[in-house]
RNA sequence: GUGCCUGUAGCUCAAUUGGAUAGAGCAUCUGACUACGGAUCAGAAGGCUGGGGGUUCGAGUCCCUCCAGGCACACCA
């Protein structure tokens, strides 16, 4: 097998590239909103246009330029713009804007709801419709529900999403929860995109800090049982520790003081360990993550996998010895030095338990790989990548999200956080203290690359700074409106027989105009693994119901309009749910 | 020193991955219906996108170079 010297792994690449690679298809494909049905119409009939010029004779042959049909910033500049015919100059040796001229005297594919087309700026092609085009959007939400903003990007391919993966020698800190928050809710959009997902925990109970772990618990089990004993200088210093020992001799006693010390450590060890990862996944399970599949990295020593990753990577000839150790050939992959897999003692190193563990994703039919990891893993991903490559699987199936360090404010001053003295704020201290709610929603409103600052009193406040109340605020106002309808008598309309031509404020259409951008913003977010995305959008989808809300009433004694405003709100409800539902977030019917 | 991330309104952050006049929230100021829930809405003000070069029809986005902050550079994980 051969690679190229200059391959370079420290990068992901993008979903594009990825995505063509393992689907073959054009990534929007599969969409299934109004948004992209008018995109696809006006695609198509840019085509025809193109042909049609040049059949004519008014352009020169020309290949057909990956040109993009775009929503503009700018409201002025239509519903959708080309950038066609500024891609076309050098093929045609003519003006953009003169190819822009012509382009739209050959525009004859009838489009649906298209009022009129402008040749503008440096030769973009506007296409105004009539700004009741997304209104199907409206009873598509109604009618599919939690459906509505799925689709099919992802083509029921197999992802997995690891995250967390903490240590399970003690509490999950705020690092650990945005990991949580974003691991969730990449995997959530992913499953939205059309993938079958699987969330998997990395358990890391082996190697060094497990031995460290056991040593802490056996000298915390001497001290309480009245003999001399120290925590090691590395170990685990923690007042949890010396509860789980505490609850250790409650239930077994002191039968171990005259046991083998290897016996004893192992017995405190998984007392230990069972304790700590209930204790985790029942942190994690508040905070409204759950897991598919937790995975033992002790597994893969006792089934033989760490010893078959090596021999593999052996057999290829990527591993060397040198001073005593075994070594993996990293700068084989672009990466500054080499690694060590085995050490001098004979015990593997993390990564090669590490290595093991990424094979064997592989092994089990994996499309796709997705780590996150913070920022302060980053230095590992170009070797786990050439690992991946001497075993002879594609680098770019796996993919790390690195996810910057959280800071925490509080009283608008960093809180210094020390894991070393056990001074920092756990996740179940924090879904105590500002709830489940605004905590995930805070992690998932930045992108990951974002240094977050985590401003624990604004999380905490339930006031209009808060965002998080915003969007739920959206969510049970219009539950109100369908209670006080109940209250009246009335009844919800079928949305066959509601004639939403009757929609026609601005408010009304600006909000329908949005809902239907969902299933295209769901495929963005996956593109993009960038649940902020979603937050923004949800956000925004909130504040214009509320502005609707504020200038129209929507039960009247108008019945027909009541009901297409009905179903208007309703399928409001359906986008704020389901993109709450994406965050992890609640979506009250109630505040 | 090297690599990665970041630098955008007073503050916290976006920007359809190269598109047209850079947008939100908070804070500030001015206003709104005795309400299907005011945790709401309408409006105003706020910018040399850290500095400087370059690439092209077009740059917050790509390249080079400085400056500042975070992280990483173990036979730890």
């Amino acid at each position: 097998m051969h690679f190229k010297t200059k391959l370079k792994l420290s990068t992901n690449p993008t979903f594009n590239t990825w995505h063509q690679r393992i689907g073959g298809k054009s990534i929007m494909s599969g969409v299934s909103g109004v948004v992209e049905q008018m995109r696809g119409e006006l695609r198509q009939a840019l085509r025809e246009a193109v042909e049609g010029a040049v059949s004519a004779g008014r352009l020169p042959p020309v290949e057909l330029p990956d040109f993009t049909v775009e929503v503009p910033r700018e409201r002025e500049h239509g519903d959708f713009a080309t950038n066609l015919a500024m891609l076309l100059p050098k093929q045609a040796r003519m003006a953009p804007r003169r190819i822009a001229d012509v382009l739209v005297e050959h525009l004859t594919h009838p489009v649906r709801w298209l009022q009129r087309v402008e040749v503008a700026g440096p030769g973009f092609i506007n296409f105004h419709l009539d700004p009741r085009w997304a209104l199907a959007a409206v009873p598509m939400a109604v009618k599919l529900r939690a459906d509505y903003g799925r689709v099919q990007v992802g083509g029921g391919k197999k992802v997995q999403v690891e995250f967390v993966s903490a240590n399970p020698t003690g509490l999950l800190h705020m690092g650990n929860a945005r990991g949580a928050a974003l691991g969730d809710s990449i995997a959530a959009i992913l499953d939205y995109a059309g993938w079958k997902v699987t969330r998997e925990f990395y358990i890391n109970d082996a190697g060094n800090q497990i031995e460290n772990f056991a040593l802490s618990l056996e000298a915390r089990y001497f001290q309480l049982l009245g003999r001399e004993a120290e925590v090691p200088e590395g170990g685990y210093h923690g007042q949890d520790i010396v509860d789980t020992v505490r609850r250790f001799i409650d239930r077994h006693g002191d039968g171990l003081l005259a046991a083998e010390p290897a016996a004893r450590r192992e017995a405190l060890v998984q007392f230990a360990l069972a304790e700590k990862i209930g204790a985790i996944r029942k942190a994690l399970e508040d905070f409204g993550v759950h897991y598919d599949v937790w995975f033992s990295e002790q597994s893969l020593h006792d089934g033989g996998k760490v010893d078959e990753a090596l021999r593999r990577l052996r057999e290829r000839g990527f591993l060397y010895e040198r001073d005593g150790a075994l070594w993996f050939k990293a700068t084989a992959f672009g990466v500054e030095k080499d690694e060590v897999v085995v050490r001098k003692n004979g015990v593997p190193t993390y990564f090669a338990a590490d290595i093991a563990y990424h094979m064997n994703k592989f092994e089990r039919g994996f499309d796709w790989v997705i780590n996150v990891w913070g920022a302060d893993h980053h230095g590992h991903v170009p070797r786990m990548k050439g690992a991946m490559a001497a075993l002879g699987y594609d680098p770019d199936a796996l993919h790390v999200v690195i996810m910057q360090l959280v800071r925490l404010l509080r009283g608008g001053e960093v809180v210094r956080m020390s894991k070393r003295t056990g001074r920092f704020i756990t996740l179940e201290e924090l879904v105590e203290e500002v709830g489940r709610d605004a905590a995930r929603y805070f992690f998932v409103m930045r992108s990951a690359d974002s240094h977050l600052d985590f401003d624990l009193d604004l999380a905490r406040s339930q006031s209009n700074e808060n965002p998080v109340y915003y969007v739920q605020y959206a969510h049970a106002r219009i539950c109100s409106i369908f209670r006080q309808l109940k209250e009246q008598g009335r009844q919800v309309p079928a949305v066959e027989e509601v004639n939403l031509e009757l929609l026609r404020e601005e408010a009304e259409l600006a909000l329908a105009r949005r809902l239907a951008d969902f299933p295209e913003e769901v495929s963005l977010a996956a593109r993009q693994l960038a649940p902020h995305r979603i937050a923004r959008y949800v956000h925004e989808v909130a504040g214009l119901l509320h502005s609707f809300y504020n200038v129209h009433r929507v039960i009247t004694d108008d019945v027909e309009l009541s009901n297409a405003r009905l179903l208007l709100v309703d399928a409001t409800r359906v986008v704020l749910r389901n993109c709450l539902g994406i965050l992890g977030v609640h979506a009250p019917e109630r505040m």
